[in-house]
DNA sequence: CTTGACCCTAGAGTTACCTCCAAGCTTTAT
DNA sequence: ATAAAGCTTGGAGGTAACTCTAGGGTCAAG
């Protein structure tokens, strides 16, 4: 069992977050000690883990509480509904790997073209790089997901 | 040319974005109709692509100017300067493809582990999947990027 | 020559995600 | 037994990235 200062800690955040997350029902301390403390147990600290890689991979906390929520009422999920939650999830992480991989293709190519010396960056633009190498780059999707 | 709407549309974002982009110097017009109405050239319709695939891929729209600037004001950066950046966020893009592909394969675990039939879900927690798979994803790092 | 679609600016409002503050208990070390 | 460090709550404040509103010009069609 560990106190919110020393979870927030071993995950270098703030305290405040962890509360933060508890009010909305992402991470709730499921006991406490005599006098009200928090107490995290090693379950909780996977499910911060978690919440933390999703965060980190772009997923916003409403769809990471979703996520959770499969967790929080299993039984109440038909495992249908959740394979088609989860696949769509994956869906969605294929894509960003693929647009990553993209753009990383460009920075390699921007970092390739760049002298690298102490010359001028006259033929060094991101933008040139970007136009010549990466016109393969679907130009649907540009509404970054929701909103 | 295209005028604000229209540019707007073809990218499927708002009138406002634009405007906001360019309050905030990422994307500035440089021609205005006799009416002040803003006029995007091509190059302008390249760096929005460019700003919105940035984006989508989890930069932030500082992080985006930085880069940007580069082609502004390249004759004033020194062509070391722009590489020692470039590879920088090209380090954050491998680091960002890594973690999508450790979760990527938390879900693909989770999703094969499925019934995918009508019954409860007992045994399709995400949590169990990621507990169980993901152990080898490193836990510094948490803190996701800057703040 | 007016109607409706389009554009302008300045500034206020919104959402997500924290982060901080005040006032007050609890626990631990001296 | 008292000070320091740690915890509690409720609520305010902050930042990023929009999004909307008000009040007003512009332009093409009928």
């Amino acid at each position: 069992m560990y106190r919110i200062g020393e979870l927030a800690q071993q995950f270098a955040i703030n305290q405040d977050t962890l509360r933060f997350y508890e009010k909305n029902q992402l991470l709730v301390a499921k006991e406490r000690s005599a006098a009200g403390y928090r107490l995290y147990s090693e379950q909780d600290k996977q499910t911060l883990s978690f919440i933390l890689r999703a965060k980190a991979v772009g997923f916003s906390l409403k769809e990471i509480a979703e996520l959770l929520s499969i967790d929080l009422d299993k039984a109440n999920n038909a495992c249908a509904d959740v394979k088609t939650l989860v696949d769509q999830k994956r869906q969605e992480v294929t894509q960003k790997i693929l647009e990553l991989q993209a753009f990383q293709l460009s920075l390699q190519r921007l970092s390739d073209a760049c002298c690298g010396g102490s010359a001028s960056a006259l033929h060094c633009t991101i933008l040139e790089a970007l136009e010549t190498g990466c016109s393969h780059v679907r130009q649907e999707n540009h509404h970054s997901k929701e909103q």
